[in-house]
DNA sequence: ATAAAGTACTTGCAAAATGCAAGTACTTTT
DNA sequence: AAAAGTACTTGCATTTTGCAAGTACTTTAT
């Protein structure tokens, strides 16, 4: 796994985004973080892709110590835990619909989503809103 | 290499893009073509984060078969190539942008791109029209 | 109180991807 | 005609992934 204490390939903004980010199994647990309402670890598992346990371990850590992310333990239940975004999280919004849109202009087979992003197409920036708004209320629910 | 014919993950937008995109070398070759001004194997070569040649070259063809970008024959010299951004790559700007927004909030090691950002920053709007000016004006002088 | 089920992992191992060095085929320059 | 340039490919060691199984602990059911 990457390192985030070794020094970087690079000091461009991009080869350290992607050192975070790049792979294909990290952003979609950002996403169920963001759109799906998902918080625990067999929520992420039942996700359509089917990550791998020891995949979905090594990025919720990796997560976390990129402080895209944080953890607590579930209030009601000591064998489980809750993750959810961090402020540093939440500023990745912007970046995913910007992905999400290149997606559904561009890679036709796509569907779930449709309907979620025919929001996103009418007024982007009130579906971001709701989306942080949704996070802020499962915050006040959830942390001290 | 994932193929593009096989059988997606999930039909999630996300799963989809980052099929293409996630890794962390595809979107540097993407960033040498839009704020670079690179078109040339040698010069993606030349990047500071040193790609491995295999790994260059098996990354420009994923990215022609996903019509993010095309190549031609270069006019003056039969043993080099040009490479160059689909309208479909082009349209990956915003995404780019957000990333490096991202990055350059959160990420305080990045330094190589910070005079270039401080424009993205004071209007971004206007800097993504420059940019894919900057590609038409060499579209002209290039393609047919 | 005990057994079964749930939860968040870890471990082992085969398969695939990456990274590095070297080689190849072709073209251009000297 | 020889040397250098260009865009790759190949071979091989190392790393990462993917899959199946196991583990340690907690909660639920009997």
């Amino acid at each position: 796994m990457a390192n985030p204490e070794a020094t970087p390939r690079s000091p461009c903004v991009f080869s350290n985004v992607l050192d975070i980010l790049g792979d294909r199994w990290t952003l979609l647990i950002v996403r169920d973080l963001f759109f799906f309402g998902k918080h625990e670890y067999k929520e992420f598992l039942s996700s359509p892709e089917a990550i791998a346990t020891n995949i979905l371990a090594s990025r919720l850590q990796k997560l976390v110590c990129a402080g895209i992310i944080d953890e607590m333990p579930h209030p009601e239940n000591k064998s489980r835990k809750l993750y959810f975004l961090t402020e540093r999280g939440k500023d990745l919004l912007p970046m995913l619909i910007e992905m999400a849109k290149w997606g559904e202009k561009h890679l036709t087979e796509t569907e779930v989503m449709r309907p979620l992003f025919e929001v996103i197409r009418r007024d982007a920036a009130a579906f971001q809103r709701k989306v942080l708004r949704d996070l802020k209320n499962w915050e006040k629910a959830h942390l001290a």
